[in-house]
DNA sequence: ATACTTTTGGACAAAATTTGTCCGGAATGG
DNA sequence: CCATTCCGGACAAATTTTGTCCAAAAGTAT
């Protein structure tokens, strides 16, 4: 049995599609209508990608849009999290208070 | 028996720590050497603080710089998820990719 | 090795976001 | 009323992020 990563990056799953799909950079780039370039570095993680270039991902490679969405978000929790070295419990915190937060709002 | 909230938000610490010693915004700004307004704006979460201004809160307050940091941290986080309307379950993968990149990272 | 294509990565201006300050006005309390 | 505190909008300055260009590296095939 093969060994599958469950959890990588937003840019190693973009990769990964892109490369399953068989196709280049420069192929992939011209669908989404972006620069190759920075296809690239979003593949890599040196960029981020906007929500127009996640919407367009999700329809070119028939995947869900909003699953993308929080795979992205996650990436940015997690790399945040590791540029302040910050312990693991902010999560658990910050779940706690996106509750208090929603009461604050309704009421 | 006091019901007492566990978990406020930065700014709402940060005012209650300045209300618990009975000062006004302009005395603790000048303490922590920011103006008055900026202050007025990180307790209503309107504005960042620095770390710097974290670290010089948590001098004159005498607590714990690291969980004040820490609770910020998770503050970004939940305005984030919030924000963005996400699952609370992008939490959980975050966590996981905050070992995966650790790995990653390390070898 | 040459030629061709793909990928990487640095540099940089442009765009977008964030910051801190100023100031007028509302609220509070003598 | 007067004095002080707090709120909040506006704005320039500072900072960060973005996307593009281009050259060099890496890969592929002939």
């Amino acid at each position: 049995m093969a060994i599958v990563k469950k959890h990588t990056t937003f840019g190693e799953h973009l990769r990964q599609l892109r490369e399953t799909a068989g196709m280049t950079l420069r192929e992939v780039a011209a669908n989404i209508e972006i620069d190759p370039s920075l296809l690239a570095k979003i593949e890599r993680n040196q960029r981020q990608p906007t929500k127009q270039i996640i919407k367009n991902v999700s329809e070119f490679f028939k995947v869900n849009e909003k699953q993308l969405l929080d795979e992205f978000l996650s990436d940015q929790i997690a790399y945040k999290i590791l540029d302040e070295e910050a312990d693991l419990n902010v999560l658990k915190v910050a779940e706690e208070k996106v509750s208090y937060l929603k009461t604050l709002r309704n009421g």
